[in-house]
RNA sequence: CGGGGUGUAGCUUAGUCUGGUAGAGCGCCUGGUUUGGGACCAGGAGGUCGAGAGUUCGAAUCUCUCCGCCCCGACCA
């Protein structure tokens, strides 16, 4: 039980000007966050206990589900980055040190980072502590604090510069049960977000900087989100759009027939798409090929589209590319032997075919047939090019974006999309760090097998703005019971009374012995500030004592996601707060 | 990193264009009146106007440099 008044929660009646969002906004203004620089936070003791609530029931997910904790360094050599599969395209996130050694007489400086995430750390240490399929499965995870050097904090915890995050590891023999592993990861997860009270859909995703085979992301689906979930509520499908596919081309296509030979065209100053389609060439969206030219690892590559289809660039990752940017336009003539806008894929058209690390088409291209395309001359473009006969593609794959109508790949039905924050990430990894780091074991035929890993991640700060997204009105914050700071408050107004002081006592200790945190309101401020800051504050039972109601024999119980104030006769004050509190921690 | 915006008291801000003693609301302190949905009256404290340089008799205001913060894009839990 703890009293306001020497308790410390600091509400604000104005929003402060850089809190953009609702949850930013009431998250400072219920006092549970202070800011200290872009990013970076001061959680409050009143935000605190919401945050080791949450922090509590993952432990206690992951511990059911038989990972192990353990706590890792967050301070790392940077060699041991150096030596992962990642270097590259993770120092960019990282905050580094490099003299770290100065004028400690070392000839050469070493290098630290701040971790943004540990696969680098435990696979090394796994390698060390573990050498047989007797001591596999296990997985390993820890609740702490993270570092990314994030080019753009927002929105508060949302996406911060050092934020709270559960991050486990399982390392398994095989691959099947690796699935396995991974499989009930996603089971904990999903206990886990039902039991914070917060709605979440898994959703298929992309693999990303990470690398490995497959993913899901847990998603709070908000406006204010940085993802696009696609969905379809007919077969259930999800995915993040960076991964999502649609059923746009029939398994059963069928090439169109060539209608005629290739044949160029001057198209002089035309160097858009928008620009064919126009009179007078006309030229639909849907009828052109669309040529990109990306640099892979040093190599240039194309990737062909519809016309009409935008590249998601993300799904140029299954490509198997360290790194890859657009090319310029300095890049791409000596290639191709035009400048961008009367690109082309057509064979024998390209200056120096050998120069290209590869040729990767869309799929939905094959829905063309006898289209136009750049004819890498500046100032032309070809027509009647048909992708089997004209084209000399590399690989097929799933390059373009889907957009919201399309048809569901499983169910046809047309696809939906809205915004969504993600809270939570599991990936199979594979063998991608083993494999780099040596963490091999041997099986009972003495043979060496690389360990096959998964990762997997929660959004423990994030998670807790999510709620409060999730869950408020115009007044303020709703908490779900089970992460409330305090599950009931009790509101004093007339705190000077020793009657109202004493029931305030005695009903606080009534609840607290149901089960509940308590926090009484005994501050000297007018009834009117007190109401405003329960709201404000949001706990889910506000129990209301006053001179007033005392002479009538009654207390008042109001929860915070309900408008009734109901009038409860003294007698049955404790019986029913007690009910009041056993049924809501049930429900939660 | 590219584009846009912004910086004045603990918080929200006016004043900047057109240079001339730095203002308000909230909050805070003192006294009084109030007392069931952010009360009222009287008094008070609190500011190197983000930092530095320059122009000027005189700069919050004009110029330059730097810094912080916010928004849009790429990245992420």
């Amino acid at each position: 039980m703890k009293y306001w008044s020497q308790f410390f929660i600091p509400t604000l009646k104005e929003s402060p000007a850089d809190a953009e969002i609702a949850s930013h906004k009431l998250l400072v203004r219920a006092g549970l966050v202070r800011k200290l620089g872009g990013g970076l936070y001061t959680y409050m003791p009143f935000g605190l206990r919401a945050l080791q609530k949450i922090t509590q029931m993952c432990r206690e997910e992951m511990d059911n589900a038989g990972a192990i904790e353990l706590w890792m360094p967050h301070v790392h050599p940077a060699e041991l980055w150096e030596q992962g599969p990642r270097w590259a395209a993770a120092r960019e996130i990282m905050f580094r040190t490099d003299n770290a050694g100065a004028g400690k007489g070392r000839s050469k400086e070493p290098e630290f980072v701040l971790g943004p995430t540990h696969e680098e750390i435990i696979t090394p240490l796994v390698k060390a502590e573990i050498t047989s399929y007797r001591d596999l499965p296990k997985n390993f995870y820890q609740i702490a604090t993270k570092f990314r050097n994030e080019i753009r904090p927002r929105y508060g915890l949302m996406r911060a510069r050092e934020f709270v995050m559960m991050d486990s590891y399982s390392f398994d023999t095989t691959d099947d049960n690796a699935v396995t592993s991974y499989f009930k990861m996603k089971e904990a997860y999903e206990k886990f977000f039902k039991r914070v009270g917060v709605l979440s859909i898994a959703v298929e995703a992309d693999t990303g900087v990470m690398g490995g085979s497959f993913s899901h992301e847990f998603m709070v689906p908000a406006e204010i989100g940085d993802d696009d979930i696609i969905y379809c509520e007919e077969s259930g499908y999800a995915a993040n759009r960076e991964k999502a596919s649609s059923g746009i081309v029939p398994k059963d296509l069928v090439d169109a027939a060539p209608v005629g030979a290739i044949e160029e065209f001057a198209t002089p100053g035309v160097v858009t798409i928008a620009a064919l389609e126009a009179a007078p060439y006309s030229v639909p969206g849907d009828k052109q090929f669309k040529t990109l030219v990306f640099i892979g690892d040093g190599k240039p590559f194309l990737v062909i589209l519809r016309g009409s289809d935008e590249l998601e660039e993300a799904k140029l990752g299954s490509l198997g590319f360290t790194l890859f940017r657009q090319a310029t336009a300095e890049e791409i003539e000596p290639v191709l032997g035009a400048k961008p806008g009367s690109l082309g894929a057509v064979k024998g058209t390209i200056k120096d075919p050998s120069a290209l690390a590869g040729v990767f088409a869309d799929h939905a291209i094959r829905l063309v047939g006898n289209g136009t395309t750049g004819a890498n001359k500046d100032g032309f473009h070809v027509r009647n090019v048909n992708v089997t006969r004209d084209l000399a593609i590399t690989k097929f794959g799933d390059f373009r974006r889907v957009a919201a109508g399309e048809p569901c790949p499983k169910s046809g039905h047309p696809l939906k999309s809205r915004r969504g924050i993600e809270v939570g990430h599991i990936f199979k990894l594979g063998t991608k760090y083993s494999e780099k780091f040596g963490a091999v074991y041997t099986d009972d035929q003495k043979q060496s097998h690389s360990m096959v890993m998964g990762c997997y991640g929660i959004g423990i700060s994030r998670t807790m703005q999510a709620v409060i997204e999730q869950s408020h009105d115009a007044d303020g914050i709703i908490w779900p019971w089970n992460v409330a700071p305090f599950h009931v408050l009790i509101c004093v107004l007339d705190p000077q009374l020793p009657e109202a002081a004493d029931l305030a006592k005695k009903l606080g200790a009534a609840a607290e012995k149901a089960g509940a945190d308590v926090l009484i309101d005994d501050r000297a401020e007018r009834p009117g500030v007190k109401f405003k800051d329960a709201d404000l504050i949001g706990i889910p039972l506000r129990i209301t004592i006053g001179g007033k109601g005392l002479k009538e024999g009654i207390i008042e119980m109001k929860w915070r996601h309900q408008k009734e104030v109901v009038k409860v006769p003294l007698t049955e004050a404790e019986s029913r707060i007690t009910a009041g509190v056993t049924e809501a921690a049930a429900k939660a």
